[in-house]
DNA sequence: CGAACCGTTGAGACTATTCAACACGTGTGG
DNA sequence: CCACACGTGTTGAATAGTCTCAACGGTTCG
């Protein structure tokens, strides 16, 4: 889809399906960044920094439209209201990366694990695509693995403790919160980096 | 300094001295992002998103100037380019917090060792702060534990092996590059992600 | 039917952590 | 001036967490 090296100047808004946006190794691993949902801006970052220090990639089949780098340009001439609000949800971003670098940094396989999931079924929620008990997760064991900075059958046996404590389940593309509150506990998932309300400066 | 949590609406330009962005943990610890060196504008993030998700704390005295959310508007309405080159700013750092999530998610404790003293080295570069041969260090290995999701003892172990291996020696506020070439090669350090030119719109 | 992908499980090896102890330098109060 | 606490760096030993390798079952798809 759009591969790291390359000058592209375009970004999406991504209406239907999932991508992620990775790192690939020269060991030959990858480091999954974010995944993004429907209503995100995948390459948002390219259109502003010359080369795409990351790939992006389809994890689904996708519905998403073009936003060229010139009209942006326009757009930030004409409407600087427009630039605030580009600014802010590239800040959005950044928040969110910087939770998953805590993530990798400072918790245990199953912390990530459970937070991973609280974090995803929060976001899903904002754009109608969860209900509390659980949501519908086209990711395989191995894009977690790679998300969370674990191997593939870590991750299996992390899921399984969770399920076996009942906690979480995640299995045929479904994710069920067992029991929501000890989820959170676990990883002391707290959503104020998540920040629904509008930029600070209007 | 500044804390998480507060609606704080001012960035800084550091002019003198170091800093770190960090996350404090419920369970006491915390996570390094970023350490910012003159030049660089730390709660740059905490004017655009409402609330401070990060704490920013000085690591040696400092010099800084405010810049108020009121003034970067300001700007924004009469310069649309200066909006530009703030978001290229912002663009920079998350590329920054990317590549240190590829560090603590996908290398080795040593490799991050590595990758993390060389973007040192190459950022205060940038600003005439390092030579080739090595740079001063204000950092304490409990600094490098906490930005690196390592144990201090563990850093000691690592600082001690490149030592030995005649990598780097990072000693008494001093850093020095024994073997550049091979320290590269050891976590396959590449520095386009720093990408030192300006905005790609214009 | 076979190939490919995904999930699952076990065993052993390795990495990093925790706990504990000690050395050294610095600043402080008696 | 000495005694002491404190921060920092260093090292060893035991432990916990995660990885690698290897094997196997189930599904899907050609």
């Amino acid at each position: 889809m759009l591969y790291e090296g390359e000058a592209h100047s375009s970004a999406f808004i991504l209406r239907k399906g999932w991508t992620s946006s990775f790192k690939a190794l020269p060991s030959g691993g990858q480091q999954i960044v974010d995944f993004q949902i429907p209503g995100d801006l995948p390459g948002l970052r390219s259109v502003l920094y010359r080369a795409a220090d990351h790939s992006i990639e389809a994890v689904t089949l996708v519905e998403a439209a073009e936003i060229r780098a010139s009209d942006l340009q326009n757009v930030f001439s004409e409407a600087p209201r427009i630039a605030t609000a580009v600014l802010w949800a590239a800040s959005r971003d950044e928040a969110m990366v910087v939770e998953h670098l805590v993530n990798l940094g400072r918790r245990s396989a199953e912390e990530r694990m459970a937070h991973f999931l609280l974090e995803l079924g929060e976001r899903l929620n904002l754009v109608g695509l969860s209900g509390t008990t659980g949501f519908d997760c086209p990711l395989r064991q191995y894009h977690l693995a790679d998300a969370l900075g674990l191997s593939p059958v870590h991750v299996n046996r992390v899921l399984r403790r969770l399920r076996e404590d009942g906690f979480v389940t995640f299995q045929k593309g479904r994710v069920e919160f067992h029991d929501l509150a000890r989820l959170k506990g676990l990883c002391k998932f707290d959503t104020a980096y998540l920040d629904q309300k509008e930029p600070l400066l209007r």
